[in-house]
DNA sequence: ACCGCACCCTGAGCGC
DNA sequence: TGCGCTCAGGGTGCGG
């Protein structure tokens, strides 16, 4: 799943394919939650625009246009933006997978789920927005214009300072897990890297954010910080359906220390890793290292 | 103001 | 072989 990391890795190198290009040509697939912006809109007003810029706030991706508008792109859970001739297994299904040689694998084609196509008035490589569940988000803002959902963020998570923690959670009820998923405190913290960081401060995802010291604040922060310096450095984790745009894994994956190792032993004390439910989402950390 | 939870979506994986 | 069920989760919005 797509976190600041990912969208990050995303970013660096779908830049270079983005800026400076012109749009010729955009194809959409029909009106859903997926389009914020109703496709034909977006159709007409993307068409003959170039990017000049590709910033991201979170996990969100916010491309500047020509005229002043704004394209803001959020990969939610399965979203894909990936350059036209990559090739990924991740872009097929598992059976498909399964059934397919690596060296068989051939590029991709546009498939009911490529819900955004770009194309450029340089005849080259187009530019594919791919989403299978469509939590995924596409939205042009006006010039000048504004949006509640870039309002509402707070600090980027790679800038994340205890102060800011410790701030927050005073007198909070809910659980550490819950504030530092919070993206008005923190923009970009997702589950896997909320899981991770947690472990690395020794706090329990369910201890309430109030009770947290300010060491512990500290320790959180730095831990945010890091893993997700960290992750970008590998190429990001490539756990279900992520990709970067040219198809390549990313590597944190491996480095994982409690996100999805259900049963298997803490690398730190050999315990076995736990699983729970935390503000709905899976939640996994060691009984004995996280108090 | 804060908190918990339902909902949006589709495919994988499982039990029968 | 296939059906029906559950699970995965980012962000939004609503009810308590």
């Amino acid at each position: 799943m797509p976190e600041l990391p990912e969208v990050e890795v995303t970013r660096r190198k779908i830049a270079p394919k983005l800026v400076g290009r012109t749009i010729a040509r955009v194809h959409t697939t029909g009106e859903s939650y997926f389009f914020l912006t109703p496709p034909a809109e977006l159709r007409r007003r993307l068409k003959g625009r170039e990017f000049s810029a590709l910033d991201r706030q979170g996990k969100y991706l916010l491309a500047t246009l020509n005229d002043g508008s704004r394209l803001l792109l959020h990969l939610g859970m399965t979203g894909q933006l990936f350059v036209q001739g990559s090739s990924s297994l991740r872009l097929l299904s598992s059976t498909s997978r399964a059934t397919l040689k690596p060296e068989a694998q051939t590029e991709f084609k546009p498939d009911g789920h490529t819900h955004l196509r770009l194309a450029f008035d340089d005849g080259g490589p187009e530019v594919w927005f791919r989403d299978v569940r469509k939590f995924g988000k596409v939205l042009w803002i006006a010039p000048g214009e504004s949006d509640s959902r870039l309002d509402k963020l707070g600090v980027d998570a790679l800038l994340a300072t205890g102060d800011i923690l410790w701030q927050a959670s005073r007198k909070r009820t809910v659980a550490a897990k819950n504030l530092i998923l919070d993206q008005s405190i923190l923009a970009g913290v997702g589950n896997i890297y909320a899981d991770e960081s947690l472990f690395l401060s020794g706090v329990r995802p369910t201890r309430r954010a109030g009770k947290l010291t300010r060491a512990e604040c500290d320790a959180l922060a730095a831990n945010i910080v890091r893993v997700m310096q960290r992750s970008i450095e590998t190429g990001g984790s490539s756990i279900s359906d992520y990709i970067s745009p040219d198809g390549e894994d990313g590597a944190y994956q491996d480095e994982r220390m409690a996100y999805a190792r259900t049963g298997e032993p803490c690398k730190v004390c050999g315990t076995l890793i736990k699983r729970i439910v935390v503000g709905q989402r899976g939640t996994h950390f060691c009984p004995v290292c996280q108090k």
